[in-house]
DNA sequence: TTGGAAAATTAACAGTGTTAAGTATATTTG
DNA sequence: CAAATATACTTAACACTGTTAATTTTCCAA
């Protein structure tokens, strides 16, 4: 049975190298540009190959969008070496900002788009353990007198609400529009931390 | 010089006409649905006399954008009838969430797309507009007690972030996603309205 | 060596935004 | 009034997109 495996490794290796061209291509030049005609290209097979190892694009972005989570909870991982609750929570909202920056086309498939989502059906694990990170720092926070009157789940989703909103408004780069032109914040150098710290102090007095 | 207004009259009532049929197919089959072929068959022309009177497909999108932002200013007038500023501030949080839900495509093109933003280099007009009545709100708030030890701008900013991140992770169906799943806050029969009423009691509490 | 399965390809369909070139239809001018 | 010109619109085409059916190539086992 050595040889069937040696195949199943190819297998398993095309669609590797399927998802490298498509991470390269998606990282270099965005979502939109990211073709199955120009991935096929890549690795230089035909198109059409890239359907025998994933049935359609939105499989390719489901994969890519793992991909993401996957970064992201890397990322998460020095949060376990910060003991003081809210600093960890504050320090994971700093980590979430840096992520969506630094990865603006991932952050962009792993939350504002639908395609990958379709694959998932209703079961988003990624996410999910996400979320559940974000619930247990809450309740960290909760064991140290903060948001004491608030369900963590409830007071997690505003969080994420929040994170996300300034992040989102970040990377469309509504944020420089409405300040340079409105002439407001114009002190501040770097409106997108600002408002996470306005943030922060709003949390620092639910205690 | 009649003749001459007259046939003007006609060339706005085809950018009026063309506009008006996007905005048809816009409403009921979402963005990625309209093209140009279908705009150009709905009004009986063919595609490329849209060009005449659009320069490309995102001045298009540009011209919804600001229908869309039309709409909700309108939605906002309502807001001059309540005195008491800050709940004149919940109303307008549940007047964004409403058109948000209502008007989902319409809140991804005004919010969450770019292509209709390269046609307004970096003069965002309607977006500023609607944030100096959110930023004039706070300080109404302000002038009551609330958030005083905060800039009412940067403080604007990061409602905007709250409430934008909300309706987003609702219209893209995270909330419902997260919730669903991880069997939480199922006791809780809208997380979306849920979620807002976390926010205000964290704003209520800031005075 | 040959038969058959697996893997990859070619060709095609139906769609997209967009442009250049051509054709009617008015309007102005000689 | 007829010819020249400007305006409005269309046809045909280009270069793409995702995706499928049919076909060819490759490779392993009998």
């Amino acid at each position: 049975m050595g040889i069937k495996e040696r195949k199943l490794k190819h297998k398993e290796d095309l669609k590797q190298s399927i998802l490298d061209a498509a991470k390269k291509l998606f990282i270099k030049e965005g979502y939109e540009a990211t073709s199955i005609r120009k991935i096929a290209a890549e690795i230089e097979f035909s198109p059409t190959t890239i359907y025998l190892y994933y049935k359609d694009k939105a499989a390719i972005s489901h994969a890519l969008h793992q991909e993401g989570f996957k970064l992201l909870a890397s990322q998460f991982t020095i949060l376990n070496y910060i003991e003081n609750p809210f600093e960890r929570l504050k320090a994971m909202g700093r980590v979430y900002m840096q992520f969506a920056l630094e990865n603006n086309d991932f952050y962009e498939l792993m939350f504002n788009r639908e395609e990958p989502l379709v694959c998932v059906e209703d079961h988003w694990e990624e996410g999910e353990q996400a979320f559940s990170l974000l619930v247990m720092s809450v309740r960290a926070c909760q064991q140290a007198g903060y948001f004491t009157q608030f369900d963590a789940e409830a007071f997690s989703m505003f969080i994420w609400s929040t994170m996300h909103g300034l992040c989102t408004l970040k990377i469309k780069g509504h944020l420089e529009h409405v300040t340079r032109n409105k002439m407001i914040l114009q002190n501040v150098p770097d409106v997108f931390t600002h408002t996470f710290e306005t943030f922060i102090a709003t949390l620092e007095k639910l205690r």
